[in-house]
DNA sequence: TTTGTATTTGATCAATTGATCAAGTTAAAA
DNA sequence: TTTTAACTTGATCAATTGATCAAATACAAA
């Protein structure tokens, strides 16, 4: 053996991720990187390989930390739908300035990037659909304990919470308009909660 | 006077449009674009002074054929819901290989786009508020012929409808699930509409 | 036809891009 | 302590970036 690395991947990976999240893909230059994380290139592409491996190891960060909100949003509640809407909350409004940008890393990513880099692309779609399918088990696990009207289709009801995560996150990045996007997130699941 | 401009500037500026629809503002070089649109860069920045401004004109023109395909609904339709139902089908799903993208380019730009940008980031949300209160206008239209339940809040509806668009153009960007948001379309105005 | 001005052309600019590399430095293993 | 392999550093590369400009060209007006 020999030398051993003076940073801790982790923080660099979630520093990188800050960055990207913020300024996309092609406005995020190696230099900017390498400064906001404190290498010098030779560690850096030692390190990651390339700028795009960097920005799929962000996207994983990313996601990671995303699933690791609702997580926390669902130990926090006493009812899975509770915890999906706090967590829809949390994300929409709840860390506007704790947060680099209003809108979704994974929506930004397949907005912005073409066939050319089709590699993160099809990683964002993938890390997306996960989250979909997360959803989706969470769902039938409160339509099981009766929370959810036994007619709902969950997988349906699944694809909806992700298009208003989308659409109302992009929405209140275009109008700011804080007590709209509250009124529209409380409507999502009005036809589907069994009354209690 | 003296010498006249070879090219169109309309067509000019429609040409720029489609790639940078495809390619977002930074992913399109003045190089791409004055290949696109034949015209060397002396005529270029004669005619345009910046990449910036050329990008702010083609913000506009994409506004103006989104505008025009929605009159064309309306006219084509003999209800006003009917006019806006089928905008959006054909915005999302209908002209999916006529286009450089699935997204909206108005979204894909506030996405894309920081402060650094701000001009092209405000004329994007100004374009996407226009298009809202369009659409808020021809729904109280609607409401006043009937179509619209009395209780209905116009703007709140027409606030959805754009939530809705931003969100099931991403969605089909991300899963391709044509089938999904066809019945997720068909959803929008299910509680608004009067029984006929 | 001549004149004068707007347009077109292609070379070129300085800055930035993503990436490479050899030399120097560090620390674990022998 | 010596060895050795991994890490760090900063100069540097070729390519690309947005943009400028002088010279050549073309056309409407005189």
């Amino acid at each position: 053996m020999a030398n051993t690395a003076k940073y801790d991947r982790a923080d660099v990976i979630n520093k990188a991720m800050l960055l990207f999240w913020e300024k996309g893909f092609h406005g995020t230059s190696t230099r900017d990187l390498q400064q906001a994380i404190n290498l010098r290139p030779g560690s850096f592409y030692a390190a990651f390989g390339s700028k795009e491996q960097l920005f799929k190891e962000a996207l994983k960060c990313y996601s990671q930390k995303s699933s690791d909100l609702l997580n926390l949003n669902l130990a926090a509640s006493t009812s899975v739908l509770e915890g999906i809407e706090g967590f829809i909350k949390a994300v929409v409004l709840g860390q506007r300035d704790q947060v680099p940008s209003d809108m979704c890393m994974l929506v930004k990513t397949i907005g912005e990037l073409t066939d050319e880099h089709a590699e993160l692309v099809d990683e964002s779609k993938a890390l997306l659909q996960r989250t979909e399918y997360h959803i989706r088990d969470l769902l039938l696990k409160g339509q099981q304990a009766g929370e959810i009207l036994p007619e709902i289709d969950c997988t349906a009801l699944a694809q909806k919470v992700i298009v208003q995560l989308m659409g109302l996150r992009t929405y209140l990045r275009s109008s700011n308009d804080h007590v709209s996007v509250e009124r529209l997130i409380a409507e999502i699941f009005i036809t589907s909660k069994t009354s209690t």
